[in-house]
RNA sequence: GCACCGGUGCCCGAGCGGACCAAGGGAACGGCCUGCAAAGCCGUAAAGCCGCGGGUUCAAAUCCCGCCCGGUGCUCCA
């Protein structure tokens, strides 16, 4: 049985899903005005890790995130670039899409873009309007957070803690009637986007397009709601808010993943370090940094750079190397290993324990290999077979082969070349094919039955 | 200032009351393999007590109190 540390509480609690045998999770996609960088990509792994691991606990579940494609910062940076701001929010949206695709995370069953769903959010500002839980000003719709008994549960503070805090870092707005009121509704202003409403023209607050989307999508009381840490206030609080002040249930759970770091020098490019995740899946393998993330437990904050990027690439090869000599021993068919699959399960259902799992993986890649030098197929079978499976299961696609290219022929033909000139004894010619071949990016590897190779 | 999350070996990081498990990965060292290498595989040691100081307990890295340090949030940032 799944256990997860439900931030409302702070407690591991056990995950008992609203429906018998389903699961129904939305977790906070991104706001597309700028292209994805490491944090939308633990946080994304984060929630594609959980998904995978609740559909291979065999329910049925239904994954939404969203795209929110209108907000000040996408009208601010359209009017820079001089586009208009559907132009912009498709652009990275599209950016988004392609580099989760190269992370290999699976896509979530619906993602709404909060521009579709203005009329579901009218709809939930309307009752909350009706039940006195808002007001409407020159300005906007705010909704009154003194209506609303337990506001800053999630954020664990009191109401006038929460205000001792506000304007801290950003100005307070001025006809709010308590500062801590936020918008629901923003009355137009000239040359930006806007649409009609019961309130006059205007736009979207923040926060009310989650609640709109997720409740239409997945029903009053889903089970998980997830996000990165830094979303739990404002917007998860006050999305919660929204949906109590309309006396519906929300989530059930709420899931949020720690931030992520890139050292006291933060990112920058004159710095050599990564700036954007495009960059750093250029020079990395994406399963590396998917690797990394695994072996940190999401509620973490966690370190990424250079250097942990590599110990996890060369941790990945080791992965790698374990299922080429696996394809290459012609291993019969076998069941997983049963208990590396009950001790993989055990680590997963304890709050994801990711880390606890992934070495439990490397145990059996271990112990797998030992089996194979001791002839026992068997159990090499076995313990490969759970290997595959639990990698699969954390989204790691092992590679078996990775030979194949234009030149392959011509490979092979220096690789024999090499072997004859070795069995003639004529060593300077063998290396001299070796380096060759090195200088070309393939890796020999000598074994005690020939000579295999693969591109670096 | 308030709230939350952390401080574990050379590094990254599990563990969160009790068994010889302080995992796993990286690095290091040794061995196998090799014509020599590389790659690969196997093995080994390594934290004198898990930020500091108290306390609770038969038992604490794991709970409580105080302190120090880092991160995050406090209205639009995953």
């Amino acid at each position: 049985m799944l256990r997860l540390t439900d931030s409302l509480t702070g407690d591991k609690v056990e995950f008992t899903p609203r429906d018998s045998g389903k699961a129904s999770v939305y977790w906070c996609g991104p706001t597309v005005y700028d292209a994805p960088h490491l944090g939308h990509a633990r946080s994304t792994l984060a929630f594609d890790i959980l998904v995978r691991y609740l559909r291979w606990t065999g329910l049925d579940v239904t994954a939404v995130s969203n795209i929110t494609d209108i907000d000040d910062k996408i009208i601010a940076r359209a009017a820079d670039e001089g586009t208009t701001e559907p132009e912009l929010a498709r652009r990275f949206e599209d950016v988004f899409i392609a580099e989760m695709d190269r992370l290999d995370v699976a896509h979530p069953d619906v993602r709404p873009r909060a521009t579709e769903y203005v009329d579901a959010m009218l709809d939930v500002i309307g009752q909350l309007v009706d039940r006195g839980m808002a007001y409407a000003t020159d300005s906007g719709v705010y909704f009154d957070v003194d209506r609303l008994d337990g506001y800053g549960a999630l954020a664990g503070q009191t109401p006038d803690q929460l205000r001792e805090g506000a304007g801290a870092r950003v100005e307070v707005d001025d006809d709010k009637a308590d500062p801590l009121d936020f918008a629901l509704w923003k009355a137009a202003k000239p040359g930006e986007p806007s649409w009609d409403s019961p309130w006059g023209p205007g736009r979207p607050g923040w926060h009310i397009e989650c609640v709109a989307m997720s409740l239409d999508l997945l029903g009053d009381g889903f089970d998980i709601h997830g996000g990165g840490d830094d979303l739990v206030f404002p917007h998860h609080e006050n999305e919660r808010a929204e949906c109590l002040g309309c006396d519906r249930p929300f989530a059930r759970l709420w899931v949020h993943n720690g931030m992520v770091q890139v050292g006291a020098e933060k990112m920058s490019k004159s710095l050599g370090n990564f700036k954007t995740l495009a960059e750093l899946l250029d020079e990395w393998d994406p399963r590396a940094l998917r690797l990394l993330v695994l072996q940190t437990h999401y509620r973490k904050t966690m370190e990424i750079g250079p250097a942990t990027l590599a110990t996890a690439a060369t941790a990945l090869e080791r992965l790698d190397g374990f299922a080429r000599r696996a394809a290459a021993a012609g291993l019969p068919h076998a069941d997983a290993d049963a208990g590396t699959v009950d001790r993989f399960r055990e680590a997963m259902d304890d709050d994801l324990g990711t880390a606890a799992a992934v070495a439990i993986m490397f145990d059996a890649v271990r112990d797998a290999n030992r089996a194979l030098d001791a002839g026992d197929t068997d159990t090499t079978a076995a313990l490969s077979a759970a290997v595959t499976e639990l990698a699969g299961v954390l989204g790691l696609r092992l590679v078996a082969d990775s030979t194949a290219g234009d030149d392959d022929a011509e490979v092979d033909e220096l690789v024999e070349a090499r072997a004859a000139a070795k069995e003639a004894g004529n060593y300077a010619e063998a290396d001299r094919i070796r380096d060759e071949l090195t200088a070309r990016g393939i890796v020999l590897e000598d074994t005690p039955t020939g000579t295999t190779w693969r591109r670096a």
